[in-house]
DNA sequence: GTACTTGCAAATGCTTTGCATATCC
DNA sequence: GGATATGCAAAGCATTTGCAAGTAC
């Protein structure tokens, strides 16, 4: 679970997509660079908007299909942030948590290492290895509780 | 988070919705009585083909309208446990987490308790109540690694 | 050249909504 | 009696799919 995914670069990002057999075409180089060049966590939606500034004729199949591919290749996290839809987010920013609270609907981010001792516990007990990355916890924060 | 939810019986979830002044009608109690009558975690789908056996005027609209009535008076939880919608369950048997293998789909359940440290560390830290109940948590089981 | 990708449009599937009717209290 | 809840059908919306045309390698 500590263990940090290295830092992601197109070049690397391409790497792993070429080593499985996909293709670079422009469309998933422009998906990737926006994924990359930001740090937020975009749903389909905003990244179909934002990929059609730079590349109009980009179509919503695309971008459904490679963030399906970019998440199985293990390149980004696909997570529910309570936008009614999924987030995507590069895998190696991914280094934190998400405390969301259900009253005001603020966000917090807390540190990776939050669940590494009921990851440990977990593997010891069950010999299940949890995938205890970028997890959505709800409730409630100081001010509406 | 330790604090165990009471006991529910079809009296006292009538009387939580009473309170809320909800009417009491037999398609709510239809539902409430399969809700806890079973140990399954139900989605909307499987509730509606249930109660349509003893109710067969039920609709679709009241079973998700029921469903969001009684997930808003804290009766049942609302998790997804990868079936691609929403599983439901009484609140008072939400008492455990899950284990999911994304390899082979096997589902285990796992203490409550799991994550009460982790439950004190961000109360501590962020004045944060997580609501941690009734997680899906997933990874790879040890067959799967 | 060939298998993989894309764009388009249509289909899908879950969920929500408007509204007239029924019913709980 | 009056506010609530229901059933129905239609709408909504995010996502998926089939297929012909395009393209990476």
């Amino acid at each position: 679970m500590a263990d940090q995914a290295p830092k992601m670069t197109m070049e690397s990002a391409v790497e792993v997509l070429k080593r499985q057999g996909c293709r670079i075409t422009p469309q998933r180089i422009m998906i990737l660079e926006y994924l990359l060049s930001t740090d937020d966590h975009v749903t389909a939606e905003e990244l179909y908007e934002q990929v059609k500034l730079m590349y109009p004729h980009i179509s919503f199949s695309t971008v459904y299909r490679t963030l399906e591919l970019l998440r199985d290749a293990g390149l980004i996290t696909q997570t529910d942030l309570g936008k009614g839809t999924w987030s995507y987010h590069p895998i190696d920013r991914a280094d934190h948590h998400h405390l969301i609270c259900l009253g005001c609907g603020e966000m917090w981010e807390i540190p990776q290492d939050t669940f590494d001792e009921v990851h440990r516990q977990i593997m010891e007990r069950y010999s299940f290895d949890a995938l205890m990355v970028h997890y959505a916890i709800y409730g409630r924060c100081e001010r509406c509780r």
